[in-house]
RNA sequence: GCGCCAGUAACUCAGUCGGUAGAGUAUCGCCCUUUUAAGGCGAGGGUCGAUGGUUCGAGCCCAUCCUGGCGUACCA
């Protein structure tokens, strides 16, 4: 619990607000109504004809503008807003409260009919009205509303009252991520829940948040991905799972990292990557058209184009093209390092040489001189097996593995794979992970025996798939920043 | 981590050369029945992010710290 002790007034205007707060006990009970019955929301009386009554709307008072014996505000609702006129003459004694009590902030419930003003704007002439709930606080200032970054993510829900921007992306959100759900549901997809705590991180490459249970007296980590667990309920016997999983992970935090954000998962048993792929292009279209009804969005000043069948490239041909390192050809570190020295290539300055590997030193040639590029859809297929500890080899190349990226304007989307069920196989990866973390190599995946005694049991051939869910909202709402599309991202205490 | 910028009333912001704190919104009082950033007259409201220093005097100069934003680096 946060410290709720002083709550005395910090200013003139709590004390009056408080002060108003004795008035409307004495002349309605309450300041908090109990409950309110509507008849349509602002959305829905702003589409009516003049004259429809009644029409009983409830919101937040977000305007007023008074002229002695007339009163002009707006009422706000989760839908829309709409103007309201109060009459003396219409409202006689229950004119002066209304005048009187209401502040910009409080919630009230007018029941009117609707009529059109002389400056054509749809309003209700209000005939009853009914105190809801008052504001100790005044709102932000009207014109300018919230612009202090800090304080629109300290206060979000200052900055859903005032910018009507950041409410519509947050329902877009929400709408995306119902459009992803159904579309799985649809498909004979279970949604299910896996661990959030436990007792290794696996399933990525990423440091974990640690805590500890006291009742068992053992540290636990928050998951950095489900993958594992998804994994052992195919080996279970379900076909189809997915699941929001909410992942948290221990690093930086900036436009595109949160310490949690969610990641969504599935697997589907006896497909392989490329049904996946398939599968992937149906579902983001799917996607596009439910939420924007359009396959094109805009990013920025970008246009990007979802609709024809995307290209795919290989991680080793896209590597060739854009720095001239062939990774077929560079079975070692020193090797790759020969050929970036000749292709005047140097990453000393991103990463520590001697600490990396060779599966880190091609994923940082990736991303830094190939990755950017990619703006439209792109399939990126076979990554080079040591930086895939999760997926299938290739059946013909077994430098690769069976995996795809899907990267649109340089951000990787998501990341899927022909799932390794080979337990002896995966055995062996999981030794090979612990051997470049004992030389030194922080980026290394943890195994996890539990996981391979599972895989020992029998797994069916699967493919499996993860999306950072943020980071495509983020992309199909045109934020620059992760925190944008984060309703209440982690900060530091005030 | 590093670099740059910012922090003044509840909100948005001014504050000149270092001379004792300003505006608009919001609040309170008065006037006002067609406004929509309504208008007019009047009033109240401040630990100038914090601490220390320089100075007769600091919102302003200096140092350190706190908080945040942006850029950059790393993980999605």
């Amino acid at each position: 619990m946060g410290a709720v002790e002083n709550r005395e007034p910090v200013n003139d205007q709590m004390r009056v607000r408080k002060d108003k707060i004795q008035d409307l006990r004495r002349l309605y009970n309450s300041a908090y109504a109990n409950r309110y019955e509507r008849t349509h929301n602002c959305l829905i009386a702003q589409a009516l004809d003049d004259g429809h009554k009644p029409v009983v709307l409830a919101g937040r008072v977000i305007s007023i503008r008074q002229f002695g014996k007339l009163i002009f505000g707006h009422l706000q609702d989760f839908h829309g807003k709409m103007q309201f006129a109060a009459q003396q003459s219409v409202l006689r004694d229950k004119f002066d409260p209304l005048k009187r009590l209401v502040d910009i902030g409080d919630y009230i419930g007018i029941e009117g009919e609707v009529f059109t003003t002389k400056k054509g704007e749809k309003s209700i002439n209000v005939v009853k009205w009914k105190f809801l709930s008052k504001a100790l606080r005044p709102l932000p200032e009207k014109f300018h509303g919230i612009s202090d970054p800090e304080l629109r993510l300290r206060r979000r829900y200052l900055d859903l009252v005032m910018t009507p921007d950041s409410m519509a992306r947050f329902k877009k959100r929400s709408k995306i991520i119902r459009a992803i759900r159904e579309y799985l549901n649809n498909n004979g997809f279970y949604e299910i829940d896996t661990p959030i705590l436990t007792g290794k991180a696996s399933g990525a490459m990423a440091t974990p948040f640690v805590t500890h249970y006291n009742a068992l007296d053992m540290n636990v980590y928050l998951r950095i991905a489900p993958e594992t667990y998804l994994k052992r309920a195919i080996a279970g016997g379900f076909e189809k799972v997915y699941e929001f999983a909410r992942s948290f992970r221990n690093e930086g935090v900036d436009s595109s990292h949160l310490p949690d954000f969610t990641l969504l998962e599935y697997y589907v048993a006896y497909w392989n990557y490329e049904d996946n792929m398939v599968f992937t292009e149906r579902l983001i279209r799917h996607v596009l058209m439910e939420v924007f009804n359009d396959v094109r969005i805009k990013y920025g000043d970008t246009v990007i184009n979802f609709e024809t069948s995307w290209p795919r490239i290989s991680f080793r041909d896209l590597l060739l093209q854009d720095t001239g390192v062939d990774v077929y050809e560079c079975t070692t570190k020193e090797m790759v390092l020969e050929d970036m020295k000749k292709e005047g290539i140097d990453l000393s300055d991103e990463i520590d040489i001697e600490k990396a590997s060779r599966a880190t030193i091609m994923d940082q040639l990736y991303k830094k001189m190939s990755r950017p590029y990619l703006i439209d859809p792109v399939f990126v297929i076979h990554h080079p097996l040591d930086l895939s500890p999760l997926a299938r080899r290739n059946d013909e190349n077994p430098k690769v593995a069976d995996r795809f990226q899907l990267v649109v304007n340089g951000w990787e989307i998501v990341n899927a794979y022909s799932e390794l069920v080979d337990p002896v196989d995966q055995a062996e990866r999981f030794r090979q992970q612990a051997q470049a973390k004992a030389e030194g190599e922080i980026e290394a995946m943890e195994g996890e025996t539990d996981f391979v005694t599972c895989m020992e049991y029998g797994m069916p051939p699967m493919s499996g798939w993860g999306m950072g869910i943020d980071r495509l909202v983020a992309l199909f709402t045109n934020a620059s920043s992760l925190r944008d599309v984060v309703l209440f991202p982690l900060l530091r205490p005030e």
